[in-house]
Order: structure tokens, then sequence, then C-alpha cells
DNA sequence: AATGAATGAGTGTTCATTCAT
DNA sequence: GATGAATGAACACTCATTCAT
């Protein structure tokens, strides 16, 4: 058998790949190396565990996303533009990488709890622009993490039916709209909460 | 509905708490026996597997929320009423047994592909309500289906957020408000979407 | 395959032999079943780790010879007499069970350190005989741990000859001889501690 | 990376601390390796296994020994001087390299069997001592291996007990009492046998 | 000659399922 | 019928050894 070099970065695509489809208890250690091209025992090099490949993972993936909505926001002051700025992003990166937004989705369940308190989520983002939006008088008094809720869940669950094909086409057709919606909500919770 | 009494209620009740806090992949059948208070073997004799036991607690809670929400639906005729009845229902639901309701959650996403077409599911209610609602002209032209993902995804993001603490209090303290915010932004939606 | 019955017995003999013949890290649990007659699962039923089946052999079989040679310390009451019954008891053991004798001996490496403070071990056992004779004067004062490592030496070094097959012959046929010399150089050893 | 010097030596010392503290199936070459600081394929270079390596160590350290005591035996005439003589030597070795004795004692029972028959060993070379004082008349009638038991027990299972922690300070001050002590002991063996 | 990534056979362990009692 | 011991096919992981660079 030939040898494989560079193990790592092929593992990452078969791995998320794998992840997304099955979920990470449905995947073995040796799917991901045969989909990968490598053996086993390579995949241990880089990564201690299963569990700490797809931690490793996650975890860079989700900070990433955390970090690009706060570069979406601070692009942008008022709080349409922002929640505009970070739908699209969120829809472009939907439709680039199903398959990571997928992963993203299922492994939150198992791994949200190990993200570090202060580490900057997509979340945390979020909840920042409509904190900021309250206190600039956009919006009413209103409990950021609520309206972050409102936001994220127009968003994944839109998301969601797109992967089982209840809605189809690109997301970011759909992204304008998307954005305009979760803006009104945010503004109608905040009313319908004071 | 629900017998909690009997072996089979004390299996369901302790399956779906395992199966909520460590997913169906990590909770083994002797587990769920134990916690239950009967043999392994007895397990078997209600459920050929453990796929089997995971399938029948998912599509029976999934049918019958489907089930209640036609009912709500029947209650009302216009759009926010009826989307506000749906989103109490789903809030009681939540504050009612959250263990169900996580495990719903966590098992739609390998489980739900095996719901049959032609099935009364939770997204065929909210979306035949919207259908509904476009019919009567009380809001424009939409896919049903992207309104449901609105509704939905407010509500079990929201869901999700109390899971982890991001949320606190009863769902149901915050239901007019969601169904407020639900109903404006399918509106809102449509009116996007135009 | 027809279903073993009784795993629990069947195992502790094989084991004992396969760690005697290759110790315990050249052994695999396979083999152990295998040579039991029993699944590598239902070994797991009586034993949560290789780790554990070993050092419960070991501590079972270490401990109750500290029990057996204290039950003959209580039988007589001059220090010769101890000892050469002591001594006897040994040989006896070995010529019994050469394997446990030997699993005994390649163990103890690894797991004595396991063995909790206060437990009586033949070590134990053997001290307190010395140390009793000390007290009455039987021979001089010396450090009762000092004499019992001569006493251990004379047999299990014997012991080790014989597995080795650079002396034959049952051991109890060399037990008076042992004692004898064991006895001899107890008094020795204190006389010139002194 | 810096390139290793003096690879062999490094590489010794840390095998031999290692095994001695872990046994040789307990130690990975990696490990050997890191803690010579060489690579792991720098090891290979030098011993073509790690059972290789672990042979040499054991065969050179073992027969050195056996020579080391022909030697001693050669300066002396008496019995009683020659066990003096190869009792210090063997304390003074046990203080010099606690974790070379412990090595010796730990892999003779995988690695004894490989010594060729006709090579020196300490067992050889105390065996012959104890058969020229047959031969001169010094002790009675004795199987030389069986005496050589009892001197190497008592040595060897007071080093035992030192490595435990059951006696302490230097061997080297308890030499001349073990030597006595084995010296009246193989005496009284010969006179107990007759 | 040295490095360390890659290999792959093997290990201990788990667990859904079966079945004798 | 109920029990829980037994099964056996995975599985995650290790590690001695090889080899391209």
């Amino acid at each position: 058998m030939p040898r494989a070099v560079g193990a790592r970065g092929k593992v990452e695509q078969a791995a998320i790949e794998l992840f997304a489809a099955k979920g990470i208890d449905g995947v073995a250690i040796a799917e991901i190396a045969a989909a990968a091209g490598v053996s086993q025992g390579a995949l241990y090099r880089h990564y201690p565990s299963k569990e700490e490949l797809a931690w490793t993972l996650f975890s860079a993936a989700y900070l990433r996303t955390g970090a690009e909505l706060d570069g979406i926001a601070a692009e942008h002051v008022a709080l349409g533009a922002r929640i505009d700025g970070m739908v699209r992003h969120f829809c472009a990166l939907y439709d680039r990488d199903p398959a990571l937004f997928r992963f993203m989705l299922l492994a939150q369940h198992g791994l949200l709890p190990r993200i570090a308190a202060g580490q900057r989520t997509p979340v945390d983002a979020i909840a920042d622009v409509v904190a900021a939006a309250v206190r600039q008088g956009e919006i009413g008094q209103i409990d950021p993490f609520a309206a972050t809720a409102v936001i994220m869940g127009i968003l994944l669950q839109t998301a969601v039916f797109h992967i089982y094909g209840r809605v189809t086409g690109s997301l970011a057709a759909r992204a304008p709209a998307l954005a305009h919606a979760a803006t009104t909500a945010v503004a109608a919770l905040a009313a319908a909460s004071a």
C-alpha cells in the first residue's frame, strides 16, 4: 500500500462529512481513515482521540464563525444592516459547505458545554449586536439572548428544512427575506416583551 | 394518554430521560433497564431493538404533537390566533416535559427520515395553517414551509437556549411574545418574498 | 457454539496458568477466554478489566497465604517450630500449584504496591514470628524484616531454581533442610547484626 | 532538530531505568527514545527490536556480573571469604545502580531461558565456589545449586525488600551480616541434607 | 545518517442481542 | 414469563516497526 502523506488535511474534510451524515457516535474511526485514505494509526498522530477530533473540528468552526460575525457587525452600524450582513454570511456559509453546517448543528448538543465561558461564539456576536441596538434606542428593552434565539432560530430552522428538502434552492437567495423577517421579529419581540 | 404505570411506562420514561441527556447512541440498553427497574431481557419483550425503542418513542411523541397542533388549529380561525395557540401549546409541552422535548430535538436528526410521507407531523400542521392564511388572503403569497421554518425556529431555538441556560423561567410566560414575534415574522417574510 | 456456563471458576485457573507462563502483559484476554472455554465478553461480567482480574487473583492468593502462615504460627511456640511449619507450608503450596506460585512471584513486582497497609501479608506473618522470638529472647535483637528477607529469600529462590530446573524433585522433601537453614541463618544474622 | 550524539549510552541508561520502573512490556519504544533524546528511528539503527534491546542489556549485565563474581572468587580461597567477597560485590552493585539491579530481577523471568548453556552466569560462579568447598571438605556434601539458591535468595530478597522500603539504608552496610548468614545457612543446609 | 509520520496488526473493552434456566 | 449470564461482532486505541524525506 502506498504511504499516505499529510494525513491531517485529508482527515478533516472526511470527518466532517461523515459526522454530518451519521452523527459523531455513528461514525467509526476506521471509516474516517478509509475515507481520508490514511491508516487508523496515522489519525492518532494528529488527534488524540475521536472525541478530541470532533471537538477540534467543532470548536474551530464554531469560534471562527463567531469571529466572522463579529467582523461583519463591525462593518455596519444600524441593527438592520448588521442583521442583514450576518444572515447573508450564515446563508453563504451554508451554501458553501452544507456538511460543515450540518455537522455544527448536530455536534452542538454534545459539545457546546465544552465551550469555555468568555469565548466569542456566534451567539455572543449576535447578542452583542442586539444589546447595542437596545442601548442606542433602536429597539425597546429586551433580553439580548431571547432576541438572539429568534434570529438564530429563523436561520437555523430554515437550514434544517433545507437539509430535509422542505425548502430548496440556495439559501443566499433567501437571505434578504430572512434578514427582514428576523429584524422585524426582534422588534416585535421587544415590543411584546415590554 | 401517557400511562406512566407498569413496566412499559417506566421504561419509556427512563429511556426518554436518558436519551435526552446522552443521546441515543450514548445510552446502553443496560442503563435503561437499570433505570426502569426491569431486566434487560424483559425490555426485549416490548421492543425488538434499541433502535426500535427510540423510534417508537420518537414517532409517538412527534406524531402526537402533530395531531395536537391540528386540534389547536381547528379551534381558531385567524392566523394570529392559530399561531398563538400553537406556540402556547409548544411552550406548555416544553415546560411540562423538557426531557421529552430535548429528546425530540436530538432524535429528529436520525429519525425524521423514517417518518412516512403523508403522516401528520407538527411541520404539516403549521404549514397547513400558513397555507390557509395565504388562501384567505391574510398574508401574501409565501412558501408554507419557509414560513413554518420561521415559526418553528423561533420556538425551538428559544427552547434550545433554555436548555443551555441562556434564557430562564417558564416558556409559557414567553409564549405571547413569541407568538407575536412569529406572526409578525411570517408576515414580514411573506412581504419580503413577494 | 454451545453456551458456556460458570465462567468465573474456569477463568481463574486458565488465567493463573497463562499469567505464570507468559507474564500478565504477555497474555491477551482472548487467550484466557479461549483457554477457559468462554467468550471474551463473559469474562468482563466477572472482572471489570484484565488488570483487575490479575489483581483479584494475586491479592486473594497473597492474602490467603498470609492468613495461612498466621494460622501455622499460632500452632507452635518456638521460633524453630514456627519457621519449620511455615517452610513446610510454602513447599507444599509450591508442590501443589507451581503455576500459582510462579504467578505470585511474577505479579508481585507490579501488584505489591496495591496491597493496602495493614493487610496481613506473608511478610507480616513471618516478621511477627521473628519479632516474637526477639521479645522472648530466643534470638538477639534484629530487624524483623531483615530476618524475613532471609527466610523468604531462601525459600523463594529455591522455588525459582526449581522453576528453571536447577533443583528438582518435590520441595516438600527439601523443607526440613530449608527450615533448618533458614532458622540458622536468622540466628546468624541476629548475631552478626548486633 | 538537534542531532543526537552518543545515542547508544543514553539509550541504555534510559531503557534500563524505564524497564526497571515499569517492566519491559510496560515501556513503549517511543518513551525510551524520548527519555534518551533520540528519534525512534535512530533507536532501530542500534537495536533491531525492543526485545533485542532488552535482551542485550540484560545479558550484558547478567554475564558481566557472572564474570565479576568469578574474579572475586579467584581472589580468595576459603568459602567464607569467597562468599563474603561476592556478597559485598552484590551489595555494592545494588547501591551503585538500583535500577539496573531491579531490571535484572524483573527481566530474568522472561530472559533467563535465552542464556545459552555454558555461559558463566552469577549462578555458575556461586555454584562453583560451593562445589570447590565441598571438594575441599569445607562443608558437607550438598547440591551446589541448592546452596546457591540459599545464598542468592538471602541477597536478592533483601534487595527486593529494600526496593519496597521494608529495609532501608545502604546494602553495603548489611553485607558482612548477610555474608555471615549466607555462609552459616549453607553449612546448615549441607548438614541437614546429609 | 537521522528523523518522525505512517503503517497495520493486535489489544482491551463495550454492548446489542440471544437464550438456558 | 422473567432473569441475567453468555455471546460475538464491533470499536477506539496502542505501538513495534518501516521508510520517504
